[in-house]
DNA sequence: TACGGTTCTGCAACCGTTACCGGAACGTCC
DNA sequence: GGACGTTCCGGTAACGGTTGCAGAACCGTA
């Protein structure tokens, strides 16, 4: 192994060279090589040559490490979300990622697996990491420890589709999910739905009650008598399953079911599949956040979508912004687009206004 | 703000207590703190108690940055991905995240954007970071200026589903890509396929290559004359768009299409519906790594799929094993299966007058 | 009492940088 | 020629920890 170090230079794990090194080799001291390399004024040209020479030749880099002790900044940014495996959440990452390593930036990711616990545990680990700055999708916007972790939290918190308490001070990259659940169900009942079924995800976050609190809104606006159902519980495969289960074993099903998040359709679909139930024909469905099922899907489903990379290159700029800039907490609102396609399709005729399933 | 420090200490963000200051309430020299926290057998009772009671009071947290620097380690693993949003690497990072948090270690995610460039410059990054290990899914296992750059780490290395120079020394967590796609090809073949297509993603890649190669493989020690085309390209949805629609113009196109990725599929699939193809009857199609997509389809699409999140825990274990123990690199082979599904029928009626079986 | 052996604690160096401060060298002006 | 201003550079104290080493205090024993 030894032979590796210090040989020809070009190729083999050599140590890393520090500082210390370059200063010896240029004959300067170790403040002017720090000088040069991160641009005093204070260098004259003879010296620069000799100090960048030495770096070439010993392949100097400096230890981020060290530096970010020393700076007290360390570029980096802690993101938790509940499950990077969620295309949605993937999405979000994916443009902040890009955003933040556009300036410099990288991204420190935990999982936090739906638990509002692990996320406590999470920010206070990002903290002892000492990150600039966190973009967080919170499990729940109203667990109390996560609430008192963020208090003490010091650097900039950006969260993505929640809503935190002021104190807090926490800029936020929001959707207007009301905007998009209003169109659909307005939809819907345009087209004669009577009886709706709304399946989401926890109520704890922001998508989760501005859904449910627009589709009432809209239904409670409308003229027609119109019979909601809410089913709100945990954005999973699981949820989506039993409550669709749940849905078509009333002895009045709806005879429309809107899928607040991907996970859920994908549980719904599968139990409709099940039992032989029709999609657009039996039952219309619409879903939120356009996956490639959504739109591939015979028939294609309707949906809710939005721009999830934009989502995240938003909370990205939002948590810049407050970096370099030192602003104060800001909210960004991104529209939502309800698109409709033929899995939403009139109900089936009624007989007798019971079981719409003609079987 | 600063009537904010030094406060009640029950909420608000307060500056952080050094170790010094810890010290200084329980009255002890700062070495001993350092003892008494990282569990040396060098302290007696009474001072543990100090300076727990001190280190409670002050809710001091160890410092990360300094204790990296220190120690020479940062618990700390960078990961490399083409793109998160693809749900293949990002259960991939579910399962290596996981993993490595079980162990302390934490995640720094970066997309290469499928650009070996980036793969790199970020590797050099890593370096700088003072990374403990990496995980990389490179972009291209071919690229001089990468390998280059490879062969300067000296932290370990795992790789996911690639296969590098020995002198590089990396551990790799690959797929039998071969197996699965042989069984998928077999199956076709069985059920009178005669001309099969595969589009598939950069040979630069593994399972690019190994899955080309199988087929291959399968083909010519088949007896019958079976006609393959192959389509490498990207693994993205313009490759699978681009490449199906070449291959319905054709005048005698495959009878079968096997696509070699998620995102290949997608294209295909839009492809298909807009050109009126009827899969599972006009063009029998069978996909590799299992989304929602593949399961719910109508007809489903028989698929080759693997155990993405297991392979990405096998990485960090693999990872962890040559950080913790100092073993050298290892490769693990986690296995693929076929699932035939409605999607692998046999062929329509030929009227070209090669041969068919008569379903 | 003198001695050796434990057990505990503090000092100080160090990890690799940055930034302040002071001083050397030089030029300028009266 | 002395006072003063620039320009450039080196020394050194941090940043917040860890750890080897030396020494103090205490014990038992001869």
């Amino acid at each position: 192994m030894s032979d590796m170090f210090g040989g020809d230079g070009s190729s083999g794990a050599r140590r890393r060279a520090s500082m210390r090194e370059v200063a010896d080799l240029a004959d300067v001291a170790i403040s002017s090589v720090s000088r040069v390399l991160s641009g005093h004024p204070d260098v004259s040209a003879p010296m620069r040559e000799r100090v960048l020479a030495a770096v070439t030749q010993l392949e100097y880099e400096p230890d981020f490490l060290a530096q970010s002790l020393r700076r007290g900044m360390t570029l980096s940014v802690g993101f938790i979300l509940a499950d990077i495996s969620n295309p949605l959440m993937a999405d979000i990452v994916l443009g902040a990622e890009a955003a933040l390593r556009g300036a410099g930036y990288s991204l420190l990711l935990m999982n936090s697996e739906n638990d509002p616990l692990l996320d406590a545990t999470h920010i206070r680990f990002f903290q002892s990491r000492r990150v600039d700055g966190m973009i967080l999708s919170l499990a729940s916007e109203q667990d109390p420890a996560t609430l008192e972790m963020l208090r003490q939290v010091d650097v900039p918190i950006v969260v993505v589709d929640r809503r935190l308490p002021p104190e807090i001070r926490a800029s936020a990259a929001v959707n207007d999910h009301a905007a998009g659940m209003a169109a659909a169900v307005r939809h819907l009942i345009a087209v004669g739905h009577r009886r709706i079924a709304l399946i989401t995800g926890s109520v704890e976050t922001l998508p989760g009650r501005e859904r449910m609190n627009a589709m009432r809104r809209v239904i409670e606006a409308q003229s027609e008598q119109v019979d909601p159902i809410y089913l709100p519980g945990s954005f999973s495969e699981e949820h989506g399953e039993a409550a669709t289960r749940q849905l078509l074993d009333r002895s009045f099903p709806p005879t429309a079911i809107i899928c607040g998040g991907n996970q859920l359709l994908v549980g719904c679909l599968r139990v409709c599949q099940e039992r032989g139930v029709e999609v657009g024909a039996d039952v219309s469905i619409v879903s939120t956040d356009d996956i490639p099922l959504s739109e591939l899907y015979q028939p294609p489903i309707a949906s809710i979508a939005r721009d999830t990379v934009g989502l995240g290159r938003t909370a990205a700029e939002l948590l810049l912004r407050r970096l370099t800039q030192d602003s104060g907490p800001e909210t960004v609102v991104l529209p939502t687009v309800f698109t409709p396609r033929p899995s939403a399709a009139p109900p089936p005729e009624r007989r007798d206004g019971s079981p719409s399933r003609a079987g």
